[in-house]
DNA sequence: AGCACGCCGACT
DNA sequence: GTCGGCGTGCTC
């Protein structure tokens, strides 16, 4: 008798197991790993999807049922992939079905169907989530078909119609009625049409190399077929992106494959052709606003071995390409590649685990490395190569100044642009060049408070300040979405004296327009970047319309490479600086290097302003000086003394409840068992505290963070505590969940 | 998650 | 006497 094992498709933690079931004779010659299969479940034998991952000797388990029918010809994941869920389930405290779901993305199955044009109509929900359930059980026994489409647009934002055909086998009729219900709407979107446009890519040929990328080239190509993991430190500027086309060339011409990954924000157009000028038409592209048929097109141009050198981002490190040759991860750094739903992986893990398992290299890139990856270079563990000089020689280094906002208030500028930034705007108004101006921290909110009795206006639900948004006069929390109207008058004492206060973009540019009324401006932050494209529209506009000033968070910071930006102001660096976070100092250096050297990339010269209450911070004189091993080697002593990453793993366990009290004694009881526990491991058990969003949606949230070097009786104590909890009455009440090295500790 | 079993209150 | 509420427990 022919046993398969297999991973259920659902979704609950009681479930997380492997389940027998028996080969009918029919399948047993054709059954791999990595199919799907029907089988009967439970008490009542619903059907449900089963993915097959062993075919053990014998089973511990009497009265084993059979497998109702094949759902796949091809097999979704290899043995690779599959050690690969393994290893996601165990080490990011995840279940086998979400791990699957992570390396295999939904409908990869299928069939796929080719479609042409620009506009894509599709459908999405007109109605809320919650409705959606209603009408769900309504139809759900007259009309099944409606029901899994419904479904499917529950799990997706925006399905194109062809999609939901194809997916789900069904016409246009079943679209069409859900339509007159009023369920769904069906509006044309533009998507990212055939991923990249060869009519408007120029083929080009290698560069030849400056000494140092060529140190680099070659030091890769003696180690392209074992597993060696090399960080490649060039400055902005000095010609990464070359050294991984090159060293990608040779792998094509082993008849190997590459994976080269990018944060989502660097993946532009201009970064795609550079690829696609390179390597024609045997690029794939992985994004995530590709729709749902694209995306299996790709994956199907990728496991058939026609696309080589697939481009994308995080989950791009799962793509199923042919022999494996090389792993590129550029800006490694980026906090984008570390994922923040379960399984909450991090990119430049999961890179390492597949260029091993193929014994390739993997490359590493960025002008600011993480501190965790600089560490392991000077350990030995990774190989730095480095880049010193810029390849354009035209380009020189921006001349950096540091403000001392102090003085400022002090002189009576009360004004958010200090003398100087302000006479460097004039300057490059009256020159005719482009200025960008940088307010840390994405979205610090205009909140709302009482100049006389101290009053904030905070969320009744999350307890968390209400932003001021001018346009609409009201008040909104960012956590949940609560909204109410703006105040006239404080609700503790009464005074008129409730005003706005802190800084966003918007108080920005209304500054801005009242100091120079005849500049242009344009604001790039979180309210304007909410369209599809927005974000390289805005880009393309400063550009193109020659916009005099460009304000913005985060955002302004990556990518940018205007020949006539000149000046780049930091509005205030403190804000970033004095974060409650440890990688407060490494995010600061981050930014304040890229956006200095966001100016002169041209031939003139380049100049950036940072203004700041402390001036002689040593994080901002380092970065101003971009050097980084200065910073490096203070930052790492900080770490070693106060004992964080990379000395330690972070370990959060967060405990989620509507009952304050049980999710406190459940944090407790956790907390003194890992007290016990641990005794003979190095841990610090910290907490349980209140998260610094205490409560979020009515439910109070407390955390143990536990500071120790990951091993697997760590993750063996805390994977088997999880296990038990979701098979406790307590579960019902608490909500547990686990992350290792988180990016927020929120 | 779902589904069945089972043990209590409100009905023809 | 029975119908149905949802608390409890199991799923190869």
């Amino acid at each position: 008798m022919k046993i398969a094992r297999v991973i259920v498709n659902k979704t609950a933690r009681a479930v997380d197991r492997l389940f027998d079931y028996i080969v009918p004779e029919a399948l047993r010659d054709v059954l791999q790993i990595g199919m799907v299969v029907n089988v009967p479940f439970g008490k009542g034998n619903t059907l449900i999807e089963g993915y097959v991952v062993d075919f053990p000797e014998s089973s511990n388990v009497e009265n084993l049922k059979e497998i109702a029918s094949l759902l796949s010809n091809e097999p979704l994941f290899d043995q690779s992939l599959l050690d690969l869920i393994y290893f996601m389930k165990k080490r990011y405290f995840s279940t086998y079905l979400l791990a699957l779901k992570t390396v295999v993305p939904y409908g990869l199955g299928l069939s796929t169907r080719q479609d042409a044009g620009k506009l894509l109509k599709g459908s999405q929900l007109a109605i809320s989530q919650d409705d959606a359930f209603d009408v769900l059980e309504n139809i759900r026994d007259k009309a099944p078909m409606q029901a899994r489409i419904i479904e499917l647009l529950m799990q997706n934002d925006f399905v194109a119609n062809c999609d939901i055909q194809m997916i789900l086998g069904c016409g246009i009729s079943a679209i069409k009625s859900l339509e007159k219900k009023g369920v769904i709407e069906l509006t044309e979107i533009e998507v990212f049409r055939n991923p990249v446009d060869y009519s408007k890519i120029e083929p080009t040929k290698a560069l030849v190399p400056t000494k140092e990328q060529a140190i680099a080239i070659n030091r890769i190509a003696k180690s392209l077929s074992d597993f060696h993991v090399f960080l490649l430190h060039g400055v902005t500027g000095s010609g990464k992106t070359e050294v991984f086309l090159q060293c990608i060339d040779m792998v094509l011409s082993k008849g190997q494959s590459a994976i080269v990954l990018v944060p989502e924000i660097s993946l532009t157009p201009q970064m795609i052709s550079r690829f696609a000028g390179r390597f024609g038409k045997k690029i794939a592209v992985l994004h995530s606003r590709l729709s749902l048929g694209e995306r299996n097109d790709e994956y199907k141009r990728i496991k058939s071995g026609e696309a080589k050198v697939v481009i994308g981002v995080r989950s791009a490190v799962f793509a199923p390409v042919q022999n494996l040759g090389l792993i590129v991860m550029d800006e490694e750094h980026e906090t984008s590649y570390k994922s923040q739903t379960v399984p909450a992986y991090h990119t430049r893990e999961i890179a390492a685990v597949r260029a091993k398992q193929s014994g390739v290299p993997l490359v590493l890139a960025s002008a600011t490395p993480s501190v965790e990856s600089y560490y392991k270079a000077q350990k030995g563990k990774y190989e730095l190569l480095t880049l010193n000089t810029r390849a354009k020689e035209s380009a020189s280094m921006p001349n950096v100044q540091i403000v001392d906002m102090r003085r400022e208030l002090a002189d009576g500028n009360r004004s958010l642009f200090s003398q100087q930034l302000a006479n460097e705007i004039r300057a490059n108004l009256d020159a005719g060049r482009q200025t960008i101006l940088f307010l840390n921290r994405r979205g610090f909110s205009t909140f709302i408070s009482c100049r006389s009795c101290g009053y904030v206006v905070k969320c009744p639900r999350c307890n968390i300040a209400l932003t001021y948004h001018k346009n609409k006069n009201h008040l909104t929390c960012h956590y949940c979405g609560y909204t109410q109207r703006n105040l006239n008058a404080c609700p503790e004492c009464s005074s008129n004296y409730i005003k706005h206060f802190g800084t966003g973009t918007q108080k920005v540019e209304e500054e801005l327009l009242a100091l120079f009324p005849e500049a242009s401006i344009l604001r790039m932050d979180l309210d304007t970047v909410s369209a599809k494209n927005s974000h390289q529209k805005i880009l393309e506009q400063f550009e193109k319309e020659k916009i005099d000033i460009l304000i913005g968070t985060q955002m302004v910071t990556k990518g940018l490479d205007f020949e006539n930006v000149t000046l780049v102001g930091v509005l205030a660096a403190d804000m970033s600086l004095n974060q409650d976070d440890y990688r407060a100092n490494e995010k600061t250096f981050d930014i304040i290097t890229q956006v200095s050297g966001r100016a002169g990339r041209g031939a003139h010269a380049g100049r950036a302003v940072i203004q700041t209450y402390m001036p002689e911070n040593s994080v901002l004189n380092l970065a101003c000086m971009q050097d980084y091993s200065a910073f490096y080697k203070e930052e790492i002593s900080l770490r070693q003394a106060l004992l964080y990453p990379p000395l330690c793993d972070l370990l959060s366990i967060v405990f989620t409840s509507f009952n304050e009290n049980a999710a406190t004694s459940c944090a407790k009881q956790f907390a003194t068992f890992l007290q016990k526990e641990f005794k003979k491991e190095q841990a610090d058990i910290l907490g349980p505290s209140p998260c610094s969003f205490y409560k979020i949606n009515n439910k109070y949230r407390k955390r143990i963070l536990i500071k120790c070097k990951l091993n697997d009786t760590i993750i063996r104590t805390v994977s088997d505590y999880l296990a038990r909890h979701y098979k406790s009455k307590e579960s019902k009440f608490v909500t547990v969940s686990a992350e290792t090295n988180p990016v927020h500790i929120l």
